[in-house]
DNA sequence: CTGGAATTCGAACATTAGTTTGAAAAAGGA
DNA sequence: TCCTTTTTCAAACTAATGTTCGAATTCCAG
């Protein structure tokens, strides 16, 4: 393990996840994270064997750090209230909007899979199993108890794209006719409102 | 207005739609427009002087087609419940989960544009000043008729979302673990879901 | 040191993208 | 029919993409 190329691979990874995250995969191009990451052209390749190599790196770390994340997180929330439970996972999901770390990246690049998801994305997920929805099952199972498995997954999809519509279209929620300024209140205003709509929507009697 | 011209510029328009619904702006080539349209490579730029021009027409089509059916249901749904208003609006974005029509392939076309615009509909926006959700905020102001502009705002950008996600996803609500048939049956089930989760939403006490 | 392995580098490669070109063909009014 | 305009066509062009190459450099155990 030697020590210099192990920069090199570090400031792609870290180049390439904040490219990922803004534009998502086929916008960014090797050019530009070379560029980002201050290595040579050709970098990729030697230590990634390629675009999809890098990118595959990137989305395991993101799996990695969101699932701890989750399961750091599981514990506590199975002691909360079912709606202070949603309301945590609201407030993380629209964490992007307002922080700029690691956690909120991986969540950007999540997003950017939903829409249209990449060859290495699916392959990596059918490869490693990864509960990816698993917490907002057990979360909308938590109103709805004695709903079957499909109605289950519709619901959190449900809730899952009642968040990240907002993530997704961030720089249009700051200009007219919306006019949010995304500051700490603000987004913390927004969790409230689209928790408490979900409650409802969720809580309500079958 | 000559006659054969017509009919390439038709067969382009037709099969750039159709491209653009599935794929969305960058993911598709004039390359493949071209051989859908069966007519020559250079017929893009001679008639719409570019990609971009080509994209411009199918999305001006597309806009007066939309707000066309708005207009025609907005008298209706003024007439009905706001529950019942509401449930039609889910209906029909929901629409290209069945129809495989005109109007589901724009309202596809413009899913892709709420994930990331493209320049050119920014600019069509701006220009035609397109009530483009005009119709979502009418909605939900019959629910939060106190609420503010902002507020408004940001319902109606979540309850589009929460259809949006279910469009967008399509191929995957087939497979596991949601397993859905996306019959019709099925999409009236969703719709049905959909909208009372929404309702329930909106219509609580704030 | 030092010699072989690991890493970096600039350049070139192959492929695909959108566009342009100029000649050929078709169209249609006089 | 003729002649001009419009439209089609195959080919080439320019720019951008991801990748590969071989030489140069750096690293580090012996």
């Amino acid at each position: 393990m030697t020590r210099p190329s192990e920069i090199t691979r570090e400031r792609l990874l870290n180049a390439a996840e904040r490219l990922f995250a803004d534009r998502g995969y086929e916008a960014t191009s090797v050019r530009a994270i070379v560029a980002k990451a201050r290595v040579n052209q050709a970098a990729i390749n030697y230590h990634f064997a390629g675009k999809e190599g890098l990118y595959r790196e990137v989305l395991r770390i993101g799996f990695r750090a969101l699932t701890e994340h989750q399961l750091g997180h599981a514990e506590e929330a199975k002691a909360m209230s079912r709606e202070k439970a949603l309301g945590e996972f609201v407030r993380h999901q629209l964490r992007p909007l307002l922080a700029r770390d690691d956690l909120s990246r991986h969540i950007r690049i999540f997003n950017w899979e939903a829409v249209r998801p990449t060859a290495v994305f699916r392959k990596l997920v059918s490869e490693e199993a990864v509960p990816f929805m698993g917490l907002a099952i057990d979360l909308v199972r938590r109103f709805m108890p004695k709903a079957d498995q499909p109605t289950l997954t519709v619901a959190a999809i449900w809730l899952i794209g009642q968040c990240s519509v907002f993530v997704r279209n961030r720089e249009y929620l700051a200009v007219p006719p919306a006019s949010l300024v995304l500051d700490e209140a603000a987004v913390e205003r927004l969790a409230g409102l689209v928790s408490r709509w979900a409650v409802a929507g969720l809580a309500q009697p079958a």
